[in-house]
RNA sequence: GUCCCCAUUGACUAGGGGUUAGGUCACCACCCUUUCAAGGUGGCGGCGGGGGUUCAAAUCCCCCUGGGGACGCCA
């Protein structure tokens, strides 16, 4: 009885394994390397990449470059880096299709043997005339199909799309219906030979197994030709879902002129990969109870296909910027100071003292990494300028006399010191106000703005403590010198 | 010109026949406080318009308006 129970239990196991590899997801991002990674390709990314790994599914890469005047190699590896960056990884891939052209001329073959393509041998020229009239009598501009009976042995490839309707149900909107004659005999393979995007892409999704097809709004009139192509192949579909637009802020589609849309200038402008991934995984998903803050792990348990939205979303810089904020917040600040390394070496500034420390004053107040070089410049150069505006508000702020006063015992009082720490420091501080019968504020912001040349900083004992004892009554000799 | 998509505050969104229309960013105020942040509390502000259906519409249907996309030997 035992072992029937063990045999049929490892039975179960068998045919759920086969059942799951029948059905598991399989998905794929597929840029054209045009151009860098943007935004709205690296939301599409991530959503694949999110849907395969909460389905325990299979996330491909596919590099679609047919288009071999536009296609460069730096693209590529711009695309590659920016997926890292973001920590989306596939399971498969990089295929490229340029390397998959024996296969797709299988294909076209088998396209042409059984009637379903034809060659067409229209000129641009004759092609471009066809498109006007088409237009001017009011009708969809596109080719007439005049070659279809030709019997042409050479030029491009078109499809010969049948008679009818072609319906697909998208994954996040209703059902698309079109008609077949609108959609035209479209070009399958370039007169030099090249396939064309819709069928590489159509034959490569049904060759790769893919599942799901989760793209950009963009491709909505694409996915009746790939459906066309793939049912003159005898293929079995995937399921469609057409992505919003990302728009820019007056709700045009996001471009340069909006700021950036590579994903590596978020990078180099000190964005942290986390928030980044954060903010665009909110671009379009989102939870019932509107969760903002989200692990990688978080995000992955918790991401679904039914909760993704079908209108557009404007790309906002001003959360992108409270997000990373948060993240940085967070961070383990020996990370951050590895960061921060890296935009030093860039911009040419030094930085080696004790930048952990400093970045565990700014932590909290920073949204962008470089902002700490601003912030805090005084840190990073042993000379400081005090701006006239600063000497006039805070240093003649009670009397040039009391502040000279002030400023000369704050000295005394912080050279005195054996041990130079916050705590300390603080200390001393409030004892003297106490002792000269004045707020502790009153030495602390003339203080703040010889150590600092600001009349904003992080705490000031903390400031003072990391500069140094040294450091302090030098600046405050210097100071001294601006109070007039 | 033809085809198609979208519509909740300034932005991202929840809600999908009966809700004081909820959350987040931004904004404002107050608290905390050595400044600035952070944090805490509270506030401002919204269902594009018009018709239906219904006892009841942000929610369902139609029209309009607005925004966007596609119509390549680009992807």
């Amino acid at each position: 009885m035992d072992g029937f129970v063990i045999v049929e239990t490892r039975l179960i196991a068998s045919l759920l394994h086969i059942l799951q590899e029948v059905t598991m997801t399989t998905v794929r991002f597929a840029p054209s390397p045009t151009g860098y990674l943007h935004v709205g390709g690296a939301r599409t990314a991530l959503f694949n990449w999110l849907y395969a790994r909460n389905t325990g599914g299979k996330f491909i890469l596919r590099i679609e470059d047919t288009d071999v005047k536009r296609s460069t190699q730096a693209a590529t590896q711009a695309i590659l880096d920016g997926l890292m960056w973001l920590g989306i990884d596939w399971d498969e891939g990089p295929y490229f299709q340029s390397e998959r052209l024996p296969i797709y001329q299988e294909y076209a073959q088998k396209l042409i043997d059984e009637d379903n393509a034809y060659y067409c041998t229209c000129s641009v020229d004759e092609l471009d005339e066809q498109k006007k009239q088409a237009i001017s009598i009011g009708r969809a501009a596109g080719y007439d199909r005049r070659c279809r009976d030709k019997g042409a042995k050479q030029g491009v490839l078109r499809l010969k799309a049948p008679i009818g309707n072609t319906v697909f149900h998208d994954l996040f909107r209703d059902r698309f219906e079109f008609d077949n004659s609108l959609i035209g005999d479209f070009v399958l393979v370039r007169s030099d030979g090249m396939p064309t995007y819709n069928f590489t892409c159509a034959v490569d999704d049904a060759l790769m197994g893919m599942t799901h097809v989760i793209r950009g709004d963009d491709h909505i009139p694409n996915t009746p030709k790939q459906l066309l192509i793939l049912a003159a192949l005898v293929f079995n579909p995937p399921r469609f879902g057409h992505l919003p637009l990302i728009l820019g802020t007056d709700k045009s589609p996001l471009s340069k002129r909006h700021g950036a849309v590579s994903v590596m200038a978020y990078q180099e402008q000190g964005f942290l990969p986390e928030a980044m991934v954060n903010y665009l995984a909110l671009l379009g998903w989102s939870t019932t109870d509107s969760q903002q803050l989200f692990s990688k792990e978080e995000m992955i348990k918790k991401f679904s296909l039914k909760r993704i939205t079908k209108n557009p979303a404007v790309f906002d810089m001003e959360k992108l910027q409270w997000m990373n904020g948060v993240y940085i917040k967070q961070a383990n600040p020996e990370k951050l100071a590895n960061l921060c390394r890296e935009f030093t070496s860039q911009k040419g500034k030094i930085g080696d003292i004790q930048l952990e420390e400093i970045i565990k004053l700014y932590q909290g107040r920073i949204k962008v990494l470089p902002e700490i070089y601003q912030l805090g410049d005084f840190f990073f150069s042993p000379e400081i300028h005090i701006p006239e505006k600063i000497c006039q508000e805070v240093l003649s702020m009670s009397g040039v006399e009391e502040v000279r006063e002030i400023l000369t015992e704050t000295k005394k009082v912080l050279s005195a010191l054996e041990i130079f720490n916050p705590d300390t420091i603080e200390q001393a501080i409030r004892t003297m106000a106490e002792r000269l019968g004045i707020k502790a504020a009153d030495i602390i912001h003339p203080l703040r703005a010889v150590l600092t040349g600001k009349k904003v900083s992080p705490g000031i004992f903390e400031v003072a403590a990391l500069l140094g004892q040294e450091m302090v009554v030098q600046r405050i000799e210097g100071g001294l010198c601006m109070v007039r």
